[in-house]
DNA sequence: CTGTTAGCGCATTCAG
DNA sequence: CTGAATGCGCTAACAG
């Protein structure tokens, strides 16, 4: 706009003070006479005056902003873990702003190298990189989600292995022997680990994994489509699959699209547990039974770290936070046992 | 972190050079000699060194942020058109960046006055504020879906009038004449354009409107369940309404639980029209007929507008946008002429 | 082509 | 309690 800022010096000007008692009443920490601090506090009202930021982060040396790094602005998973820092930072005095990185890694890594960094006094984040932008003389960072396991980075993740684990047995518990497992992407340990907490728990139950029951693809709903057609095409030459066991939220979609317009009985025909929730397990008849991750928690954890390494300084907490899922039952598993 | 900031000095002086030479090379469009540039730029690389943005913009009075106002980042609809937004933005070496109001009026003030005002270029806001704020010496800003209709603001909205007439037209031509109408709040054009879209379109047609059909309640599920549910009992009671609108797609994703769960079958029993997507439109049987809204191009062409602004640097384009919405037919609504 | 200098808007010594 | 002076990291004339 063409209209010129207005600074501190004509703040003081019209004042008849100096700008460092201006700038006294500002900060408010330092001893001022409460005549001046009134008549300065009120030119300031008048003028609708505001510190320029950039000018006071320059020498504080501080923001007071926490930058969140997102794959994806469009996930409601993210948006809530987003909603759970928000809350812990605002109370702390910190302004939270989000940056989506569209899961590209050469634009997270320019993102945080030359916006964010500079712009923040610490970043919480679903990263896909390897982490290596985020060490080294950089602020201070929580990775949330999706942990990197390695030393030097504190995280708040879930525990992926020991959810699907137990999704596992539950399906197992009733009954079922022939489940199809569709996974994600493997190069993270949110894939990697539920997948891990499938193989292990069928292998403590001694149940052999029919490698074509297994089905790796990425985190879409069109995956888990494709993957369950296959399920059905199979099922239907004979396989035999009672149960499907979904990693995630969209997966679970796309397969609960799929079984309905084949019309396929859930809970009847064949069983369905979904890990993450969607807006459709609990539209359907019966309601998908899931796995819960607390998200918003999440968050608020992740955030509560951030803030202690800011006031504390140090660059490594030594911190992995584990938090744990709920089994959600609802009506997609049939009791085998009693039939 | 402990680790000092290395400053454009530290790599003058590693280069053997003048700070300005280093700032030179590091904007590029001065004129340096390919050697020292190649010299300097070798330092650069080796010390991982970025510019302090903050010290930039305060010289610079420029950012090359944009800065992202919405009440919800809960809400998909906020985010396709954030996505939009980004886009554009990136394209043309801006970045963005997302805040979040919780539809807090004085939290979107405090916001805007305080932290992003001072820290962007210009502005796209989804307001829930009367646009006060964004008026007098502040940065450029383009309002998107909730227009203020008053001058001085450029704005992209939708047709919110012309998509619900349109809409409540073709329920009229399917020969409903009993119509029940859920309603948001009435304080933006959002929510009072279509309801006027859904009375003028009446009127048009000679048919009277029953005013205990038109419910009036906030954006959320739980508003389309409650008004769902009384209008069921209204119809047991003999009341007759053959069909609804609903005015947003939260209201129409309560509708449908509700309608679902009393097991009233939708386009049959009682026939449904939705404004806006939601997950449930696509996998109801049979599928819902809606208004679709353009977000995602709302985004881009907010977008636009805020960059010409930033860079005809007029404080006022005089432009209201308005997008026009698209009527999806699906299923939901029965042809009462042929029965 | 390159170095010197003067600010940008502000917080913070240090005197008074 | 208050003002004058210094410098934060950087860019933009202005000389050379």
């Amino acid at each position: 706009m063409e209209t010129k800022q207005i600074t501190i010096k004509d703040i003081a000007q019209k004042a008849g003070v100096a700008v460092s008692t201006v700038s006294r009443v500002l900060n408010g920490k330092d001893r001022v006479s409460p005549e001046t601090r009134q008549r300065v506090q009120q030119i300031i009202d008048e003028y609708d005056y505001v510190q320029n930021a950039a000018a006071v982060s320059v020498v504080k040396r501080k923001t007071n902003m926490i930058g969140v790094i997102i794959p994806e602005i469009q996930n409601p998973f993210n948006a809530s873990i987003v909603y759970g820092v928000d809350k812990v930072c605002k109370t702390r005095g910190y302004n939270i702003c989000v940056f989506s990185t569209d899961d590209k890694v050469a634009d997270e890594e320019r993102l945080i190298r030359s916006v964010v960094s500079p712009l923040v006094d610490g970043i919480i984040a679903i990263t896909c990189t390897d982490g290596r932008i985020y060490l080294g003389g950089r602020k201070p960072v929580v990775l949330v989600d999706r942990g990197l396991g390695a030393d030097d980075f504190d995280e708040v993740v879930i525990d992926n292995m020991g959810g699907m684990h137990r999704a596992c047995d539950y399906l197992i518990k009733k009954g079922h022997r022939k489940i199809a497992y569709i996974s994600g992407p493997l190069e993270f340990t949110t894939g990697l680990g539920r997948l891990q907490g499938f193989r292990s728990c069928m292998e403590e139950h001694g149940i052999p994994i029919d490698e074509d029951n297994v089905y790796v693809g990425d985190w879409f709903v069109a995956d888990g489509r494709r993957a369950t057609q296959k399920i059905l095409e199979r099922n239907s030459a004979g396989a035999g699959v009672t149960a499907i066991l979904c990693s995630n939220n969209l997966i679970c979609k796309g397969c609960i699209e799929v079984l309905h317009e084949a019309k396929v009985a859930i809970g009847e025909d064949i069983s369905l547990l979904g890990f993450d929730e969607n807006d459709l397990v609990h539209y359907t008849t019966p309601k998908i039974t899931y796995v819960a991750r607390p998200t918003y928690e999440m968050g608020e954890k992740a955030a509560e770290m951030l803030l202690e390494k800011i006031a504390s300084e140090k660059s490594y907490l030594g911190q992995k936070m584990v938090m744990r899922t709920r089994l959600i039952e609802q009506g997609s598993v049939k009791d085998l046992n009693r039939k």
